[in-house]
DNA sequence: TCTATAGTTCGATAAATTTCGAACAATAGC
DNA sequence: GCTATTGTTCGAAATTTATCGAACTATAGA
């Protein structure tokens, strides 16, 4: 599997970004990802189908909240924690903050 | 008319919200609510049909950010900012502050 | 009462999203 | 090479969403 292409960040949408967030499976992988720091796709299904959750992942990282790297046959999943509170300052707090 | 009903704020929910605001006409009108203060329905329409607007404030009421009275044929709207600034503390403000 | 104005509601259509099984691709380990 | 594991891609079905014209409601003002 080739390594996937990641949205510069300054290429990510507030609109992309915010779509991204409010759906609850993603924003739970996204929550969980804030705590956990790294986790494959398959820790973080909630007992989904494989297909449905690519499709998240695919979102999240399309929208530029998820970074993604191969690690044999498994992907690692991180927050774009760092670059995010540059882009959007306090957004992701706030988010994550919010219950 | 009748007066509309509003969600109690803490009724709110984050998802329903960012989904609000992930609509680029909607944010539209969070930005100039929050610029302006109070508004028309018919001031911000940027040309658009009112049917299709109507239910842009239908949604952004009902996910607690706009509060809407009536003033004669009227409608007036205002962002709900000091109680949403208080469930979602910093919310508001990173999303307005985000370009 | 008659008219103009501001918005809502209804109904239909088009587009986007979510979901998930099945087939496929890539890697690790034997 | 063979097999198991991870995750992607494809295709289809169901749901949600956005858009907008047409009919309707409510109020102000003459």
């Amino acid at each position: 599997m080739r390594p996937f292409k990641h949205p510069e960040i300054d290429a990510v949408t507030l609109e992309h970004l915010l779509h991204a967030l409010s759906d609850p499976v993603r924003m739970d992988i996204v929550r969980r990802l804030a705590d956990e720091g790294e986790a494959s796709c398959n820790a973080l299904d909630g007992g989904r189908p494989k297909s449905s959750m690519s499709h998240h992942f695919r979102v999240l990282r399309e929208a530029g909240l998820v970074w993604t790297r191969n690690d044999g046959t498994v992907h690692m999943n991180s927050l774009r924690r760092k670059e995010l509170d540059k882009r959007f300052p306090g957004l992701m707090k706030a988010v994550l903050t919010a219950k």
